[in-house]
RNA sequence: GUGGGUAUAGCUCAACUGGUGAGAGCACCGGUCUGUGGAACCGGGGGCUGUGGGUUCAAGUCCCACUAUCCACCCCA
């Protein structure tokens, strides 16, 4: 037999609708927001990850890209995040030029060929929000807002959101110099990975959850501390606009970010409920990636979210099983006897002509299994049409949550079944 | 990549310390009931017990490897 992938999950007829229900409320919160969907491609050639992403991140690193040669030898990648394509796309097709300020989201799958683990797939789902060419820390606030959204619409209790500001090219240096000299005093201290990444990337040592590094990082120089005048007059308006508008957050120093590109507003939604992988939705501004792109020099500012993460909060918040979002078909049409494909034919479009949800069984003719199957649908009304009702021209509603049932001319049909729709 | 748990029917689980042809409930299909379902009863289809080796007279049961899965680390959404 065959199966999936590691790391590759299905979605199962009764649970789609879940799926779906969540992706409409992004659907409708990005057009509340005037955010326009874009889609690009799954592959890519591999070096747009690889400079988008960052030579240092574990992506590249740990070789965690599906990275190939096609065809025509192009070394080639599935995409193991949006950003990098959704700016490539920008400044591929000069969007610029219809609008300095763009603001984009996109859904998809997305390839990470990481060891699975609850709510961490090879293949998953993210949804992401990208604000390009605005500098302004409103900018950073409004995609927070986006989130804050979300996540009420979705019924989602349990969350916290954490931000903190990783400085920008002036004044982070300054700080790494700092924050590398007090780390190397404190190196034998340090767990052996943190010392290969106090040479590669000594941010992120602030995130080691070893509690040897822990000590040590509880002393050290913190960024947020170490920002220069811009920096700092940009979060702290983050910040306070955050407050004013009633939106409560913790400032988490050690927050940083394993993608290459951030800087200044970084942030992050956790759930308890989420076990280890708590961040459901990650995100910052990333004001060089256009320009290391190729492209002009171009504030930006967004975050991604993951669908299956996602779904899981909401299950565990909501209380209710993913099952329980399915919509069944609205009629089910029972065609009693013999020879009755054609009035069943006839039944089913003129219901679907009126825009309602109505199947069959084409392989019964007892009205007993028809029922059944009527049942196991759950679908709340079923259509009953026999000798009797040809004979009469007339239909045999049945409510099958109540089993009370009348016959009456389709055209009356129809309309009692609007009025309940 | 590292560590630990798990692996028997579609699902949830049985099968005394290794011992006759691997069972139950749910689900599915059919019947009792040839125009009234969600109940009951009866019957049926489904498993080379994750895969491959080994130990043994004998393995679902013990040992090894592999694979998958779950959890954690790493990292990330």
């Amino acid at each position: 037999m065959y199966q999936k992938l590691k790391g590759t999950y299905d979605v199962l007829p009764h649970e789609s609708d879940f799926f779906r229900w969540i992706g409409n409320e992004i659907d409708h919160v990005a057009r509340l927001y005037g955010y326009k969907e874009i889609q690009f491609p799954i592959i890519e050639y591999a070096n747009l990850f690889q400079r988008g992403v960052g030579e240092s991140s574990d992506i590249v690193v740990k070789k965690e890209m599906y990275v190939f040669e096609d065809r025509g030898n192009r070394l080639v990648a599935l995409r193991p995040e949006g950003t990098a394509g959704a700016v490539r796309l920008y400044i591929e097709n000069t969007l610029h030029m219809y609008g300095y300020t763009q603001r984009l989201f996109y859904a998809g799958p997305m390839f990470r060929a990481e060891n699975p683990q609850a709510g961490r797939y090879r293949q998953f789902t993210q949804f992401g929000f990208e604000l390009i060419g605005d500098a302004s820390p409103e900018a950073d606030v409004e995609l927070i807002l986006i989130n804050h959204e979300l996540v009420k619409r979705l019924g989602i209790t349990d969350v916290t959101l954490y931000i903190n500001s990783i400085g920008c090219r002036e004044c982070r240096p300054a700080y790494q110099q700092k924050l590398t000299a007090y780390l190397g005093e404190h190196k034998q201290e340090l767990c052996e990975d943190c010392q290969t990444r106090l040479s590669l990337n000594p941010l992120r040592v602030l995130d080691c959850k070893k509690t040897s590094c822990q000590a040590v990082v509880r002393q050290a120089p913190l960024q947020y501390q170490h920002l220069c005048e811009p920096c700092s007059t940009h979060f702290e308006t983050v910040k306070n606009s955050l407050s004013s508008l009633e939106v409560t957050f913790l400032i988490d120093p050690y927050l940083v970010r394993g993608l290459d590109y951030y800087n200044r507003t970084v942030f992050e939604f956790k759930s308890a409920s989420l076990g280890a992988q708590s961040t459901f939705s990650a995100g910052g501004r990333y004001d060089y990636l256009v320009r290391d792109l190729g492209g002009m020099d171009t504030p930006a500012s967004g975050f991604a979210m993951g669908m299956e993460r996602l779904a899981m909060v909401v299950e565990a918040s909501t209380g209710k099983k993913r099952t329980q979002y399915y919509h069944p078909p609205f009629v089910y049409v029972a065609g009693v006897g013999e020879n009755l494909s054609l009035a069943v034919w006839q039944a089913l479009r003129l219901l679907r002509e009126e825009g309602f949800s109505a199947t069959t069984e084409f392989r019964y003719t007892q009205l007993k299994k028809h029922l059944k199957a009527a049942d196991r649908l759950g679908a709340p009304y079923a259509l009953l049409l026999g000798e009797d009702e040809i004979q009469k021209g007339k239909w045999t509603l049945r409510n099958l949550q109540t089993g009370e049932q009348f016959q009456e001319i389709p055209a009356e049909i129809v309309a009692f079944l609007r009025a309940k729709k």
